[in-house]
DNA sequence: GATGAATGAGTCTTCATTCAT
DNA sequence: TATGAATGAAGACTCATTCAT
């Protein structure tokens, strides 16, 4: 971390070095959770995949559970990166492109690595995941937040914070279910719309209710006039 | 409890004694699985647990697994049967009633055995949790899509096995993120208030927004008028 | 076994019974080892398949050693009535004929019940085995032993029980080997004429001598020459 | 033993260690077979008497039947050798010296480890044991048969690779059955000298002739007068 | 630092045997 | 006597972790 500087210019100075390590540990972790699930991830596998000794696994990481945490946290980063750059678009487009666009970005980061995902969220023991599924979590609503207080006139909900979290959770939660349950929803353009409608129906129903009706108007008359 | 009483005239010679050791088994499984989480589940443990022998277990259950599953099917049936009693007081309220009372039923179901429910849902691996699972939230949608059908003028969505699925979905996933990440939430009104909303938003959002209508009416005028 | 008598005259007197039982635990025994070997022997198993219950077999036999201890009893008791009748046959036979008859007599009874005869021989923990092995080969060899005394003259050996003991082992040991290694050996006509011209050889070598010769005269009569 | 010395050039830092680590796993499984019988292996118990952990052992053995199949394997190849060794001795001997080398050979080759002779032979389920013994009988009686070839004149039998065959099995299975139910035979002269006719009376049943003519001549002449 | 052989506690599972009914 | 549920010791095998080199 500290030792030799430029007199033994190797290519990888340690510190480098022991990060490409951990990398290819974590690689190796990932393959081989979506390989053999959770209960087939050992460590002498890990390393083994990894290219190096079970022994140069220990000296990163204390044991296989922080293997694990550790993974979680970097793909829960690179989910964050993936989200983030979506909403960074969004910040002045109306309401139901927003939306949309979250809806879009959350079943995207699902379906990107979506066995990972699904092992990661599902399946791992959640004394590991849960801090960083947490932080994960808390940081998107966050965001969210921050999103919606722009919208604040626009909006129906009063408290943003929780509409935020409720937000948030629904995305989550809805893809996660439906990754595992009917995975071919994830692709289906009617999914999307829905989901849009339910996020939408419930941060500004009067948007989404003219938005259906509309929507009702092009395909059955009938009904829009039962509604009005 | 076992010598002969002409009062208990030898009702549980097999069937029942089996029963009642099969149940125990499950109970030991659960009691096992909250406290020492799926690592922890060892059959030499239930057995133990169940104050019976491991030969017991196997003899009642072929593996591990099967045990597992078991217990899933009987927590399943669980849920389905307090959810099914939610339901059959609902068919023909309002929608916003029944809603409501979707909402609750579903946050209910998390919160009766709570930590049984998480680890459950979060932490049994797949193979073993899934059948059982994907057959409840069918069961569940089936359930939900026939109450649909029943107000079908009142809705404004078209399809409404998909928004069966969806409703479920939304509502087992937020129940279960809650559980997870933010428990308290489970008991705030204002949550159940925003779950009603967001559904109800998803299934007729011209009747949600005409309830945020009233609702800001209450509150603040100024917000309604902003809206109209 | 001792109990009423007259009075209650049922089919089977507990005598008779008994003995069916015993022999139907042994049959299913012997199945069993030839269906799954001896590994797969199981005193539960065997209960099963004789339609009995566990604790009835305890009854009849104190452990699962027993049990195949029985059997094997059994078995060699059969072998031994199959090579007797040959051996009545044979008494006022030539040498040569005789010889032949002992030959398939000893490759007979390995051809019948082949792999329960095989499993018995090598497969069973010889503790059990032996005694009734070794008494069967004692049996085979007075019986041998009785026959060359009456053809004392016509044999080139001196010490009869030495040479009877020599005969049975040597077509014992020829059997088995060849049921495990060569199996096509036992039905082949000229592995039959081979052993007796071994047996023949030991015990009169001339005679042998002669038959080689008229055999060999008939092919090739230059070898006869060569020799002579 | 382990600590550097330069006359001692570092030359088993892992192959020459593994193989004695094979080598005493091998011979304890040797030990506790002759001691427990086949039974009372364990993959514990030979791991304790090597001297090393379970762990181990399953490093370089898959499971409890490759332990078995290499120890029968170790042990056929030295019995090879053995026999090896005397077969060269004899190529340019009269067939009856041969013949009497060969009986004792087969003889000695039992009696050397002969209680683990007779566990391997007898006692070890046969899907393990039977490859390696085919190979070993085999190989035994190509030897024979290729040692026969060059005494083909004197011999009075025609296919080669049958009585090849027959010898090695005769030999094999008498020693065996002598192994077993009468040891005191494996160190008997006279024994020897039977065996040596038996196998000598089927190659060459004139020379056997000859031989037990002349043997009588010097005992019994009556004997032999009866004979001519 | 890196290595990977060695460790051994801990897992699931089987099965001979018992004994209350 | 018969039954068969219950027992639990024992076995094969795994894998996180250590440590001598």
């Amino acid at each position: 971390m500290k030792k030799k500087a430029r007199i033994n210019p190797r290519k990888l100075p340690t510190q480098e070095r022991s990060k490409q390590l951990v990398d290819s540990l974590l690689s190796a972790t990932a393959n081989i959770l979506v390989r053999r699930g959770y209960e087939g991830l050992t460590t002498n596998r890990v390393a083994d995949e990894a290219g190096v000794s079970v022994g140069s696994l220990y000296q990163y990481f204390p044991n296989k559970e922080s293997l694990v945490e550790a993974l979680i946290r970097r793909w829960s980063d690179g989910l964050m990166e993936t989200i983030a750059d979506h909403y960074l678009e969004v910040r002045n487009e109306s309401i139901e492109t927003a939306v949309d666009t979250m809806v879009r970005a959350a079943l995207d980061s699902t379906r990107v690595d979506a066995k990972l995902h699904r092992i990661l969220t599902q399946q791992i023991p959640n004394v590991n995941a849960l801090p960083a599924l947490e932080l994960f979590n808390r940081r998107m609503s966050e965001r969210v937040a921050s999103w919606l207080e722009l919208h604040r006139e626009e909006l129906e909900v009063e408290d943003l914070h929780l509409a935020a979290e409720i937000v948030v959770m629904t995305l989550a939660g809805l893809s996660d279910y439906a990754l595992i349950q009917r995975p071919e929803l994830l692709d289906s353009p009617s999914f999307v719309q829905h989901l849009s409608r339910l996020v939408l129906g419930y941060l500004a129903p009067t948007r989404a209710s003219q938005l259906s009706a509309s929507a009702g108007k092009r395909r059955r008359t009938s009904k829009r006039l039962a509604q009005s």
